[in-house]
RNA sequence: GGGCUCGUAGUCUAGUGGUUAUGAUACCGCCCUUACAAGGCGGUGGCCACCGGUUCGAAUCCGGUCGAGCCCA
């Protein structure tokens, strides 16, 4: 190969740029394809994921864009909020506690700067057509501007409000946290068996995990249909070492085989509590304070983890006796994402976005929302039928967009700040104004920010809104995203669309698997995997690992696997050198020819037509990797393997005509082009590379029509050669088994006058020589020895 | 504990009722034929996880078992 890919590849990312081949013109001609992207989160790293997916939409938006559409593709960078912060307290290798507030802001918003900008080059890299000169910020004042005037506006829905509730609380990140950002872990843990001393009744056993919790027992329950226990219902115990009294209630959600069959209830030692809280009204009383430690009591001091507590009340509870039993148990906790912390259960001041009452609704968007793959809405579906609570919108972070609100130090009314006014930080900026409730003129701000999918389920509006095409491209035509997020973005994104606009967000959504380490694990860094995009696209060009993203399945995840990149390499060099070999026979070519007389140039004709109908069918059903192998397999095989290798051996016979060689050239030109469209959108640089190069044209091929229709072909004339292609076949493997196939002597029995007609070809393609053919019903391959 | 997906040559993979089960990779043989040896041609290799059922016919549909992965509780 004389081709220096990574140069070649450069030339084009400048000269798309330069001539703004993939800008958006509102006022374009054609209908509006609208995708509302995933904006990438800035953590810094850059990993496989940015190279599958991305793929995937900008594969599908260049198609659309060929296919006449008028395609709206932004991007952002999501670079809001703890994950930020995390990733500035690495970078820094201090602790937000280590700066002052104002400081430590300023530093994350450089540190999302640089990190989209990262990510921003690799995007480029890759080739994405996604428009990344304007690409937004979910930090951006824009941004922070459009999700402040979007709280306002569930204030004024009556859909924000503010309530004392339980919260799930990272202990170590010190911030309450949402259902959506936990995860599940496995552990091994102590299953305490715990005597509580009746008080109008006999002794009672309890078995739990969390002895620490015993300051905050409201409350024991047993199954009611658990004989053992049925006289104990509505009796009450005492509380070991607290020494106060609860009362024994029964609910059929407890399971009579787990320890003792008795379980002790507190607020709140996990979900199940909060469960049974609500359903029967019990006391509260709270032992963890807002950062997730213990609040301190007679035995344990404040601001000790739990972990902590619990050997001390363990220690406690085995000198005086109350605890009868331990066992060793595996069981599964509840940790925050982003530290493998468990979380504990707290009640703190929130802000809520009100939505359960809009279930049903919610379920009605999924159903009309079309899924790709279909199979995956029911993930959506079990969410919304597992929601318990409103979303908690708070977090008790630094960095992040701002509750545009103060309260009054009088008399504790919340004033909003006028839309005029955003974004605004109230820890920062004073309330100008009077409280309209007490005329008090003190105000202190909120001092939490927002959830960052309070900002980012707004995507439609942070991509459009600032360049006022909002009303244009909304609602979106499709959303592309990872599988792993339909209950944290695609549920969010749908439920903000219902509450301002009483709209659906998109009339598709389209899911992309995630890249998994080569054993087929979720990538992990403690595992060592270390895949990085970069890498792959400095060994096997951009092209390459765009053509690896389309190996796996609609929705389907891959396993990294070094040889389908290289599979990807191969096909840019075949293309090149398919290429070279096209303009080296097709000297004399038109661009235009209306219908074709000679057998083979009719047969690649109607094999063109049916790859072009299937590939563009599975593009349209987003079923990129089949797309792909439509269109590879005839490329490899029809095209070079059988067209190339008869047109080659074509153009030596003396016997053609000026005519026919014109129209073998003009057809290897045709074809060639439509190949290099189809692969345009997969690949777009060496094919815009051979769209000058060899084709000679102007412009770019990305602005080019999607291939759609050709000469007519005859079925006839197709079966014709089909038979000659078998015969090929089989002189080949015939031959092959005895020896070699050039050079051989073959004799024929078939369809006589149609091989005679074709004898030279045969001949040219095989190199080996007919001796004779005989008229025979059967096709039949003889060797002379 | 619940849900979803999957189990097909050494490895990865196509195939949702009908000839001999697709292709890639690896392996073996032949070929450096003037586009391409990162190539071409040919070939070896599968009780389609297991058990049962529906059917004239099952990799495919149904039930169960086992195993894997992901999501959720």
């Amino acid at each position: 190969m004389d081709l220096d890919l990574p140069k070649m590849e450069e030339k084009w990312r400048v000269f798309w740029e330069e001539h703004s081949t993939y800008a958006f013109n509102p006022d374009a001609r054609g209908e509006i394809y609208s995708i509302d992207s995933p904006p990438p989160t800035v953590s810094g790293d850059l990993h496989m994921g940015h190279s599958f997916s991305y793929v995937h939409q900008d594969i599908i938006a260049r198609f659309k864009r060929m296919s006449g559409f008028n395609v709206f593709y932004p991007m952002g960078f999501d670079d809001n909020g703890l994950p930020t912060e995390k990733y500035t307290e690495k970078i820094s290798g201090k602790r937000l506690r280590d700066f002052q507030p104002e400081e430590f802001i300023d530093l994350c918003n450089e540190a999302g700067l640089e990190g989209g900008a990262k990510i921003k080059e690799m995007f480029r890299k890759l080739g994405l057509s996604a428009d990344l000169a304007n690409a937004y910020r979910t930090y951006s004042k824009e941004s922070r501007r459009i999700s402040q005037a979007m709280f306002l506006d569930l204030v004024s829905k009556k859909r924000a409000y503010r309530n004392k509730g339980p919260v799930l609380i990272c202990p170590s990140c010190r911030t309450a946290i949402s259902q959506i950002d936990m995860k599940d872990m496995e552990r091994e843990t102590e299953f305490y068996y715990i005597r509580f001393k009746g008080v109008d009744t006999k002794d009672v056993q309890i078995a739990t995990t969390r002895p620490e919790m015993l300051g905050s027992c409201v409350a024991l329950f047993v199954n009611p249909d658990d004989a053992r226990y049925s006289d104990f219902i509505g009796k009450k115990v005492s509380v070991p070492l607290y020494d106060f009294s609860v009362m024994i209630h029964s609910d059929p959600f407890v399971d009579p085989g787990k320890g003792t069959g008795a379980e002790m209830v507190c607020t709140f030692g996990d979900q199940n509590d909060v469960d049974l809280w609500r359903k029967y009204s019990l006391d509260t009383r709270i032992i963890i304070d807002s950062n997730g430690r213990m609040n301190g009591d007679t035995f344990v001091h404040s601001g000790i983890t739990t972990t902590e507590a619990r050997k001390i009340i363990v220690e406690r509870l085995k000198s005086n006796g109350f605890i009868t039993k331990a066992e060793r148990k595996k069981q599964t906790v509840n940790v925050h994402e982003r530290c493998d912390t468990p979380v504990e259960i707290g009640i703190l001041d929130q802000w809520y976005i009100k939505y359960m009452d809009l279930k049903n609704r919610m379920d009605a968007a999924g159903n009309s929302i079309r899924w790709y793959p279909d199979f995956m809405k029911v993930r959506y579906d079990n969410w919304v039928r597992g929601l318990k609570v409103d979303w908690c919108i708070s977090r008790q972070r630094v960095f992040g967009v701002t509750f545009p609100l103060w309260y009054c130090k009088n008399c504790g009314e919340i004033v909003y700040a006028d839309e005029s006014m955003l974004p605004v930080d109230p820890r920062f900026t004073n309330y100008k104004g009077a409280c309209p409730k007490c005329s008090g003129t003190e105000f202190v701000g909120e001092t939490d920010v927002m959830d960052t999918w309070a900002t980012s389920s707004l995507s439609p509006r942070l991509a459009s809104l600032p360049r006022g095409l909002f009303e244009k491209i909304y609602p979106m035509t499709a959303r592309f995203q990872g599988h792993e997020i339909i209950t944290s973005w695609a549920f969010t994104s749908i439920v903000r669309a219902m509450i301002h606009d009483n709209k659906i967000p998109w009339g598709q959504i389209v899911l992309s698997g995630i890249v998994k380490n080569p054993q087929g694990l979720k990538m992990s860094k403690s595992r060592g995997d270390k895949f990085s995009p970069e890498d792959f696209v400095q060994k096997y060009g951009s092209d390459a690992v765009r053509h690896w993203s389309t190996v796996s399945g609609n929705g389907e995840d891959i396993s990294i696997d070094e040889k389908d990149f290289m599979r990807g390499r191969k096909t840019v060099i075949k293309i090149l050198n398919a290429g070279n070999l096209v303009s080296t026979l097709g000297e004399g070519h038109v661009s235009r020819i209306e219908s074709v007389k000679g057998e083979p140039e009719n047969w690649i004709l109607k094999e063109l037509a049916e790859v072009t109908r299937s590939m563009t069918e599975f593009m349209n059903s987003y079923s990129l990797s089949k797309a792909r192998m439509v269109l590879d397999n005839f490329f490899w095989n029809t095209f070079c393997d059988n067209y190339l290798e008869i047109s080659k051996a074509r153009m030596k016979m003396d016997v053609l005509d000026p005519a026919e060689r014109g129209e073998i050239a003009s057809t290897l030109y045709l074809a060639f082009e439509s190949i290099l469209r189809m692969y345009a959108p997969i690949m777009p640089f060496i094919t815009e590379e051979l769209y000058h190069t060899v084709l000679k044209k102007e412009g770019s091929i990305h602005n080019q029509s999607w291939p759609i229709s050709y000469p007519a072909a005859s079925e006839e004339m197709h079966r014709k050669l089909e038979y000659i292609i078998r015969t090929i076949a089989m002189i080949r493997s015939e031959a092959s088994k005895s020896g070699k196939v050039s050079g051989s002597s073959i004799i024929l029995h078939g369809e006589r006058e149609l091989l005679e007609k074709h004898r030279s070809l045969i001949e040219g393609v095989t190199r080996a020589e007919i001796v004779s053919i005989d008229e025979s019903p059967d096709l039949i391959v003889q060797v002379r020895k």
